[in-house]
DNA sequence: CTTTCCAGTAACACTATTGTCACAAAGCCG
DNA sequence: CGGCTTTGTGACAATAGTGTTACTGGAAAG
């Protein structure tokens, strides 16, 4: 982890500098582009380990750039975190079907970025163990049993709290029923097949019951037709 | 902790010896006695932080020794481990009584005596902190949401569970209705007073619910007359 | 010993949670 | 488009959990 390269892109001198001290102090290893070709060599040249990519970037903007690294499949699997000016919903809603994997609003605390580094990283690395999960603002904190979006509580019920947590803890991945079954219900037990799509209505309900939230966290789980389901920050 | 002094009380030099160089591989100092009387004095003199008492000891039972170091004022705060050639549900539940802290049943582990003796001494020193609350063999795992009872799974409802920790992060002191409430239920909530006393039956009826355990662990939750309740380990 | 008070206990009503089902909607195939 | 499959959704009944109340039993006070 703490071996990690990061690229940081922006066009702001300042910013990338500001950033890379952080970085610095944090034990990563830094690279810098202050446009999105820049960046694109350098990913594709240096393969960072995540990518910290301004939004807004001249002749070329930050999405587009995100939009491109996922379509090739050499650099599709590098987590990407987006900096923005400010908490746009277009903005966040986009970048989530873009497959943007965090973002970080500007100003942000040097501890915050930090933080969300080793999030990512850590869920990319699958190497999510204890502590509380966390992806975007959602978080779910399995002493306190809570989960909170933006720290808004949401509230749920135990069998979707449990269906959730696994799911955190196991993204990225298409689960059949049945997996999904052993794995929150435990084996020997007996369910109707359709139970699990009662109970992923319900989580994705309490999802998006949160009012005042820019993402729309239901979208993280996906139908995957005649296979099962996946929790994803990737679009579908 | 690691500076922490045991006096280990045995009748058997064998016993003596190997439970000697387990605690010293452990970190501990330790000093040892063979028989109630000498280890009576050791205690008053040298005040060891913990002490490893043979269940039968000739010449005054270890039980005795309990007892006396319970009532003596100077004494009283130091724990007692017993010792126990096999788990006679009679000596569980009467050393519990005698506020014994803990048991090892012979042959036992040294990394399960090692285990055993930090766990009472984080207890007794107030550093009870995160991971699984253990007392005796009743444990509560605040992740997995479980307690079990010498690995047997108890049931009990959320509250009843909320309650319980609450208990095994606050023993030894009484607690009044008021003071419960408001720390398992939280302020701004308003209870008709009896309700705790209900609750309180029904975490007493989930710990002896358990069948085929030898201790009683619902009498770890004692009744403080116009006062409230005490989860104690220690005799009412 | 009697009275008074307090806690133990059982029973009840209310709510939340859960599994199931039936039907609507959406995707997929030719 | 038309038929078939798969998933979304609302409703429902059964169950578990919760707070309240009334009654019982035992301890403390007089």
């Amino acid at each position: 982890m703490a071996d990690s390269t990061i690229l940081i892109v922006d066009d702001e001198a300042a910013i990338r500098d500001v950033v890379g001290i952080t970085l610095d102090l944090a034990g990563f290893d830094t690279i810098k582009a202050s446009n999105a070709h820049d960046a694109h060599v350098s990913i594709i040249d240096q393969k960072p380990d995540l990518v910290l990519l301004d939004w807004m970037l001249p002749g070329g903007s930050g999405i587009e750039l995100a939009r491109r690294l996922r379509r090739d499949e050499i650099t599709s699997a590098i987590p990407i975190i987006m900096l923005t000016a400010k908490a746009s919903e277009d903005n966040k809603v986009q970048g989530l079907n873009e497959g943007v994997d965090d973002y970080v609003t500007k100003p942000f605390s040097p501890r915050e970025l930090v933080a969300r580094i080793k999030t990512v990283l850590r869920r990319v690395n699958g190497k999510e163990r204890d502590k509380s999960l966390q992806v975007f603002d959602l978080k779910l904190d399995p002493t306190s049993h809570r989960v909170t979006i933006e720290d808004k509580l949401v509230e749920m019920g135990p069998t979707e709290f449990r269906l959730l947590k696994f799911f955190m803890l196991n993204q990225e991945k298409v689960f059949s029923r049945d997996h999904i079954q052993t794995s929150v219900w435990g084996a020997n037990v007996y369910l109707e097949e359709r139970t699990i799509d009662v109970h992923i209505r319900r989580l994705r309900k309490a999802l998006s019951s949160v009012k005042g939230v820019s993402i729309d966290y239901s979208k993280l789980i996906q139908t995957v037709r005649s296979a099962g389901y996946r929790f994803s920050v990737r679009p579908a």
